[in-house]
DNA sequence: ATTTTATGCTCAT
DNA sequence: TGAGCCTAAAATG
């Protein structure tokens, strides 16, 4: 589940249903039940994130930090009636106190009760998150026109930028027709401010609509007259998880390799490794994608 | 019933 | 580069 826009949604849902009420912090598995016994009982304040981090804040200064890698959940209810007994390895669950609403985080590589001072060092650490309003995306060009790594490298790095996942880098660099492999110091200004601006926009929209969602009008399921995606993640994507696929612009089928650890999708034909000799910059012609 | 996989990251070698 | 960590669901036998 977890790119940026998760987190950002979350804490957008955590403080929603909590913020100002008196909370119950427990930890039905028991792993976390130490530290929630100090904040049970106490006001939740609201919560915040900042790349893939998620910080639930209370009174007194304290501070549930939460990093979900690659397989935790958190689910916030609403407008229940009853609180139902957890299900499976719940970590964390927060009830509010007159049990309209609950949350239940499981599957977490990160949960602990900090500080301000904790959380301002994890923050000190990102790079800039293209969905917080305080971003610099110059810091992250800084590093990025310097580097020698490939661009699809430094997008998953969190100390250059924060928030971006395997889903939005494959997205991103296909929408911008950047070949993942290219070194960041062969891109011009020009590409970076549109990769940024690009991920501004998707991000935001992925927190609107709490998935990844990133074709054009005219390349979704119903502009196409093809099948809507129906596995897992559910978003409408180019090339993500789309190994042999057609390219939803060209028919190519889309390639893979790892990058930076991870499974990197693109189209060989829209996101050339090196510059065409050929004049035209412009977009491939159009063919009908194979069925 | 067992293995694999997943939108992540850290540490050791 | 590889192992480990967290959990659940999908894929495989």
């Amino acid at each position: 589940m977890p790119e940026g826009h998760t987190l950002r949604r979350l804490a957008d849902d955590l403080t929603a249903a909590f913020a100002g009420s008196l909370v119950h912090v427990g930890s039905p598995q028991g792993r976390f039940a130490a530290d929630a016994a100090v904040v049970d009982g106490t006001r939740l304040l609201g919560a915040d994130s900042a790349g893939k981090h998620l910080f639930v804040e209370l009174e007194h200064d304290h501070l549930i930090h939460v990093h979900l890698g690659l397989i935790g959940g958190f689910e916030v209810h609403t407008e229940v009636g009853a609180v139902p007994p957890p299900v499976g390895q719940v970590r964390l669950r927060i009830v509010r106190a007159d049990a309209g609403a609950y949350a239940d985080l499981r599957g977490a590589t990160q949960c602990e009760l900090i500080g301000p001072a904790a959380r301002d060092e994890v923050m000190a650490r990102l790079g800039p998150d293209p969905l917080r309003a305080d971003a610099d995306p110059d810091r992250a060009w800084r590093r990025i026109k310097a580097s020698h790594r490939p661009i699809g490298d430094l997008l998953m790095d969190q100390a250059v930028l924060a928030g971006v996942g395997n889903v939005y880098r494959a997205e991103v660099l296909f929408r911008q027709r950047i070949h993942p492999l290219r070194p960041g110091r062969t891109l011009r200004v020009g590409q970076w401010r549109a990769l940024w601006a690009d991920l501004v926009e998707l991000m935001h929209e992925g927190v609107r609509l709490n998935r990844i969602d990133t074709v054009r009008p005219e390349h979704t399921p119903e502009a196409m007259g093809r099948d809507a995606r129906t596995d897992d993640h559910g978003g409408e994507v180019y090339a993500y998880r789309r190994t042999g696929q057609p390219c939803l612009v060209c028919g190519t089928p889309i390639r893979t390799e790892v990058l930076a650890t991870r499974n990197s999708f693109w189209c060989p034909r829209c996101q050339p490794r090196f510059r065409s000799r050929a004049v035209s910059s412009s977009q491939p012609p159009a063919r009908e994608p194979r069925t």
